[in-house]
DNA sequence: GAGCACTGC
């Protein structure tokens, strides 16, 4: 490591007072974690502080984010601090961007980027301090890592820190998660917010927030307004509304207004608008979803309106299927919002809700993304580390997912060769753990390898997980007909094979971003799957078999019915597959449970000259809003279905679980307790897993 | 013939 050489002067921040005690702590135990409220300093300072003290001389500090915006914006905030230029001493790493060099010490980077680092360098030796910043909001990443952390100071105890930090995390339990370690608290410099509760929960919120909405306006000193509502179409809604009773409003009796919304569909141009300054002598209502709450900050904010409602998307593991829901907020939810109105200046917050809802009804904190997902990918990810004890049920998170959830990830899994019957992972399924993509997709990108249709798999991976859509012009509804019957159709074999040609045409218009406008389609969405498809390509050559041709306007023309693509999809889909119903045109998936389901309405599928769709079609996802559909459908063949209705017939969740050797694990962990009995709180958790893990399989094997 | 919150590799 290079030798430091920063100048040092810190800003003065509460956490400035308590370096001390950090130090202190940090030196005594391997892990601590920071509670540090908004303000606080935490997430410039912490690095600043170690590094001071000397943490940077055998390695360098990571700081972990959930969010790209904040790993650049931090560490662009750190480097000015010190003053050095970013990617020297001070750098970032996001997707597609790594801003490091031999010279950094201190790196901001994604909690995503860490996981792929720790998945070539497992040990994460380049590092002397990780901080996992913003713990509280519990992302998925970071809750892998939280486990993987665990793991990492048991092997590396005399030469890692790890410090969790967090605004309003629940410190307790983390500690007890980390046997029991130091918690620092750090107290914040926001200004006070005084909350107001209605005495009833509003039949109509849109209605119950206009009204507070005006009254504030009418009453209130000048400051910005915030409102907190649950999805576009109320904003939409609210937005008009607002203008409309503004404007009746007596002439003369209250400041100008500009009402703006904001989420997260916005295109930036309009987003933008939100972070200019309001005119002078004028009031800004800003409607907005949850992307308010944390991602983006609006200065200015004053007031607080919350209808106490989310729109939260959660995945159902005993049916396969997503759905998007309004759910209640949390208090930590709730308590963050209202903590935006007083940034600047002491601020009020609106509850639409009583106060003994927010007290009896409302969940402590969120449900952590780990419980509301499919885990095929993390559970892919987990076991391509190979960890010693084998059982990925048994793995150590904060907040467990269900053994349902888990055994479902192993299923979809097992159907698509990514673990074998015994449920230890294959040589597909490393290489597929190598693919920043869900499992489908990484599925589908190594069979096209083998069947010589990688190029058009690439760009069908690409656009896929960049899920563009096309962008809904509600008012110009003729016009956007119009232009999307320009665009090409799929020919008959769906919506993968649709947005294959799309990127093929854009790509023959030399990615023109006006060629996405003029065809109604979003240029951010276009220009993120071609940065995704050219980062995939980078990773497949180096695990590709044979020449791999990665043009996007290649082979195109060789396989005149996607015959070859469509196969792969089929493969990588394996799990995702559905049958039609003789008679009409409703399916039913096929698999290791049966749901009736329908092509979703959007799709470009259509029927054959009687109106019948295929037979078989695999499905990039199920989601139930007013009926279960199947979105983004590929058309497959009879055929190619055999091999899949095999494995099913074989499928054992037992043997998934378990593996052939039932007793290996156990064993391996034994030996793994006997070699940590100096601590005695790790052994106890052990046994106690171990007999977990007896009983369980006693249980499921009489 | 329906309608999608927010992130991230």
């Amino acid at each position: 490591m290079p030798s430091t050489s920063l100048p040092a002067t810190p800003p003065v921040l509460p956490i400035s007072e308590h370096e001390d005690e950090i130090v202190a702590a940090v030196e005594a135990n391997p892990v601590v974690v920071v509670i540090g409220e908004t303000g606080s300093g935490k997430s410039t300072q912490l690095s600043q502080i170690l590094h001071r003290r000397g943490y940077t001389r055998r390695g360098t500090i990571a700081i972990t984010q959930p969010r790209r915006v904040a790993a650049v914006s931090v560490s662009r905030r750190v480097a000015q601090e010190l003053g050095v230029s970013i990617g020297e001493e001070v750098g970032y790493a996001i997707r597609f961007e790594d801003r490091t060099s031999e010279k950094t010490l201190i790196k901001y980077l994604t909690d995503g980027v860490l996981l792929r680092e720790s998945l070539s360098n497992p040990e994460l030796k380049q590092y002397s301090v990780i901080i996992l910043d913003e713990a509280h909001e519990r992302s998925l990443n970071t809750d892998i890592l939280l486990g993987l952390m665990k793991r990492l100071i048991k092997d590396r105890a005399s030469d890692l820190k790890v410090l969790i930090t967090s605004a309003t995390l629940d410190g307790l339990k983390v500690s007890k998660f980390f046997s029991g370690c130091p918690v620092l608290n750090i107290p914040g410099t926001i200004f006070p917010v005084e909350k107001f509760y209605s005495t009833d929960r509003p039949t109509n919120y849109i209605e119950s927030s206009l009204r507070t909405a005006i009254d504030i306006h009418v009453k209130e000193v000048p400051g910005d307004v915030l409102i907190f509502m649950t999805g576009k179409d109320d904003i939409d809604k609210m937005v008009s509304k607002l203008e409309e009773r503004i404007q009746n409003l007596e002439e003369g009796s209250c400041m100008d207004a500009l009402v703006l919304p904001l989420h997260g569909s916005l295109p930036p141009e309009q987003q933008v608008r939100v972070f200019a300054p309001a005119p002078p002598e004028c009031r800004r209502f800003i409607v907005a979803t949850n992307v308010a709450e944390t991602s983006l900050t609006v200065d200015g904010v004053v007031f607080v309106i919350d209808c106490g409602y989310v729109k939260q998307r959660q995945y159902n593991p005993s049916t396969g299927m997503y759905s998007l829901d309004v759910v209640q907020i949390s208090r930590v939810q709730a308590d963050q919002r209202a903590g935006r109105a007083g940034r600047t200046r002491p601020g009020k917050c609106y509850r639409l809700y009583p106060s003994s809802i927010y007290q009896k009804e409302f969940l402590e904190a969120t449900i952590p993304e780990i419980q509301r997902t499919s885990l095929a990918g993390s559970v892919l990810y987990l076991k391509s580390l190979n960890l010693p004890d084998i059982d990925i049920l048994m793995f150590d998170f904060l907040d467990p997912p269900s053994r349902e959830s888990l055994e479902d990830a192993l299923r979809q899994l097992y159907l698509i060769d990514a673990i074998d019957e015994n449920g230890q992972i294959t040589d597909v399924g490393r290489l597929m753990a190598e693919l920043p993509l869900d499992p489908s997709l990484s599925r589908t990108l190594i069979e096209a390898n083998e069947l010589g249709c990688l190029s058009q798999a690439l760009t069908v991976a690409a656009v896929l997980s960049a899920e563009i859509t096309l962008r809904q012009t509600r008012s110009k509804e003729i016009e956007r007909k119009r232009k999307r019957r320009e665009l090409p159709d799929g020919s008959g074999w769906g919506d993968h094979i649709q947005l294959l040609q799309i990127f093929e045409s854009w790509d023959q218009a030399d990615y023109d971003p006006k060629w996405c406008s003029d065809h109604d389609l979003q240029a951010r969405g276009m220009k993120f799957s071609k940065d995704v498809r050219n980062q995939l390509s980078q990773i497949i050559q180096k695990i590709a078999k044979g020449p791999t041709d990665l043009q996007a306007r290649r082979g195109r023309k060789s396989d005149p019915d996607y015959r070859k693509l469509r196969k792969a999809l089929c493969v990588g889909y394996g799990n995702q597959l559905a049958e039609r119903m003789l008679h009409h045109n409703g399916y039913h998936t096929v698999g290791y449970r049966t749901q009736l389901v329908q092509v979703h309405p959007s799709s470009v599928l259509e029927g054959d000259e009687y109106g019948k769709l295929p037979v078989y079609v695999v499905y990039h996802e199920l989601i139930n809003t007013t009926r279960p559909f199947m979105r983004n459908v590929c058309a497959v063949e009879q055929a190619w279905v055999k091999p899949i209705l095999k494995k099913l017939e074989k499928l054992n969740i037992k043997k998934l679980r378990y593996g052939g050797h039932v007793f290996k694990p156990m064993i391996v962990q034994v030996a793994r307790c006997t070699s940590y009995t100096n601590n005695l709180e790790y052994f106890i958790t052990a046994v106690v897993q171990l007999h977990q893990q007896i009983l369980n399989l006693w249980v499921t094997s009489k």
